[in-house]
DNA sequence: CTGGTGGCTGTTAGCGCTAGCACTAGCAGA
DNA sequence: TCTGCTAGTGCTAGCGCTAACAGCCACCAG
């Protein structure tokens, strides 16, 4: 009764059990198991056989320590409840696939402290990289990233400085086309509708840009309104008749995303408004989600997917980029934007 | 020359560097770190300190391997692109907050092959249990389920046999219910459109359940339509159309989901046709975000949010419930099935 | 002065696995 | 015969950390 054997339940199986019941070394089962090395077709099927019977699952966590590589890319995104995370995670396991590599996700709610305990978290397991969404982290997050000594790309945002990679777009110029599309098509009473979030540097950057165009315009926003929580579709509709009710003059509605910008579309149909005639609507992000509405709204598309991609391309080490990969997201008119002033 | 120091800046930090840098023993800087036993203010101090300094991260694979203990949850669902699963992740991150346990997801996009080797990747890791979507897996999976030797518990879905806990509704009572209510209001000609997956086994069991209950009352489905792939909300407004062009007698509306569902509803307003009197619409999840739709589409809440609640709590210990947690949702009619016959 | 106590810190022995060799058998070439 | 290979296999020494226990010291009661 020296140590507890395979048939014994309750004991956790270990590489020793296989190979007792093998009758080969723990090395050759270890070989066999990671398809490492030379076996002869005899053992490896007789080792298989053994696993198989006893159902042996092996620990990763012994394996990783002993030889210093973990297959994991801890990826840190702020939310999964929109629809643009989880498609930047289709492009990531998309390029993933295949490389042995398993993406891990941690999400922040676009709190800064949280962002850091995730981060902090996510190194703990030494991870082969990491993907992050935003270039904005407290300075003690960018000093764990700066020196965990794996590769580390930046998502989303190229309006900053990396500390290792970036791939994604610039968010303060889609914000200037935007506006610029918009004036080109005559409108000049702008309001605009978005979430209600400090820590949301990239809605923010848009909006920099989109004013900074009508600025250059001549023009400034007419009016604004904000919120946090909810029913994205609903807040829509309610900022849009608040607006509206407010400032009748408005000409054209930019929000923030889609999912209010559909909300808001809905709401100018109900109520027979001329759009886009008498008045234009945008959102951002190409949620393809909302392409059976009565009437396409006017979007950018973020190149969410492409991003998960390259990002993870880097990681897994197919393309060694630059140190910036700037996407150009495209500008999809919809039928929210009139042709003509 | 012996040993790189900690001022090389590739060397990988241990707790020897934070020991050394502190001047006391690895175990005393181990102790602080996790906050566990006695260690005097000072000396508490003057590790932290070193710590932060240095930038040390702790290992937690060399942790994890030495104390037999993993602080991770394993969730294996089949998709984040749909609305139902990132609510549940809401309800388990929301319960573990503060258990010291961290919820690591893992994807299957409904593929049982790939659902059996994410179960397998996140054993090798030694979870300290495993939150998993459904009850129906494949023998290899199942099998390795039962003899982990950690609290795994089978969430949605209690329409069968837990290997261990579940918790769930009964999504066969669930179509049944619906059906009845349907009936109840006087709709006869019912058509059902849904998505075309083998493997969506909560879908098919409400199918079951409606058309049983159809059957109950001596009636039969007019029409079926499936789809895969696309946008949910366009896919709806086309095999609606097509629906409706094939069997005009069609007096009610039954959508395997929201998305679609929605779309159907947009694409009958557009038509002008009389909903809920001439025609009704029904879905199924209950999704928030389609509240500001111009009529509230009738649905049947899922209880993600508490299942994943509850589920979280089963793996931290904190309630102790039987072998399986039946929830049960509530019928919301909206604005799409008529009251009286 | 002794012996206990409690607070704090150090030592030892692994956790389960893999890198990096060393070894063996079997065989070919000199 | 000996050497040198190659394919297959085993051994040893950790990876970085923590459980469990063993000290050590100051302090107090007897």
């Amino acid at each position: 009764m020296t140590r507890p054997t395979a048939a014994d339940p309750r004991h956790t199986l270990t590489l020793r059990d296989v190979s007792e019941a093998s009758g080969v070394s723990e090395m050759t089962v270890s070989r066999v198991l990671r398809n490492r090395g030379d076996v002869s077709p005899a053992t490896r099927e007789r080792v298989l056989e053994a696993a198989r019977a006893l159902g042996y699952v092996p620990n990763k966590i012994a394996g990783a320590l002993a030889s210093q590589r973990v297959n994991l890319v801890g990826v840190i995104i702020p939310s999964l409840s929109n629809m643009v995370f989880p498609e930047v995670m289709t492009g990531i396991s998309e390029m993933l696939d295949g490389t042995g590599l398993q993406p891990v996700v941690g999400v922040t709610n676009y709190l800064p402290d949280r962002e850091e305990s995730v981060i902090y978290e996510m190194l703990s397991w030494r991870p082969s990289g990491l993907i992050i969404a935003g270039l904005e982290h407290t300075p003690a997050a960018q000093a764990m990233l700066a020196r965990a000594g794996i590769p580390i790309v930046e998502i989303m945002d190229i309006d900053g400085t990396p500390v290792d990679h970036a791939v994604g777009i610039s968010h303060r110029r889609a914000g200037r086309q935007m506006a610029e599309a918009i004036i080109t098509a005559g409108y000049r009473r702008i309001a605009f509708m978005g979430t209600q979030m400090p820590n949301d540097h990239r809605a923010k950057k848009r909006l920099e840009g989109f004013e900074e165009a009508l600025a250059k315009a001549g023009l400034n926003l007419v009016d604004r309104e904000y919120y946090s929580g909810g029913s994205a579709l609903l807040k829509g509709r309610e900022m849009t008749a608040a607006v509206l009710n407010r400032s009748p003059e408005v000409d054209f509605l930019y929000y923030s995303n889609d999912m209010i910008g559909a909300g808001g579309l809905l709401w100018c149909l109900d109520q027979g408004l001329d759009v886009p005639g008498k008045i234009g609507l945008a959102g951002f992000n190409g949620v393809e989600l909302l392409d059976g509405l009565p009437r396409k709204l006017a979007t950018m598309d973020a190149c969410r997917l492409e991003i998960g991609r390259r990002a993870a391309q880097i990681i897994a080490g197919t393309v060694s980029p630059g140190e910036k990969v700037e996407l150009f997201p495209t500008l999809q008119r919809g039928d929210t934007i009139r042709n003509a002033p």
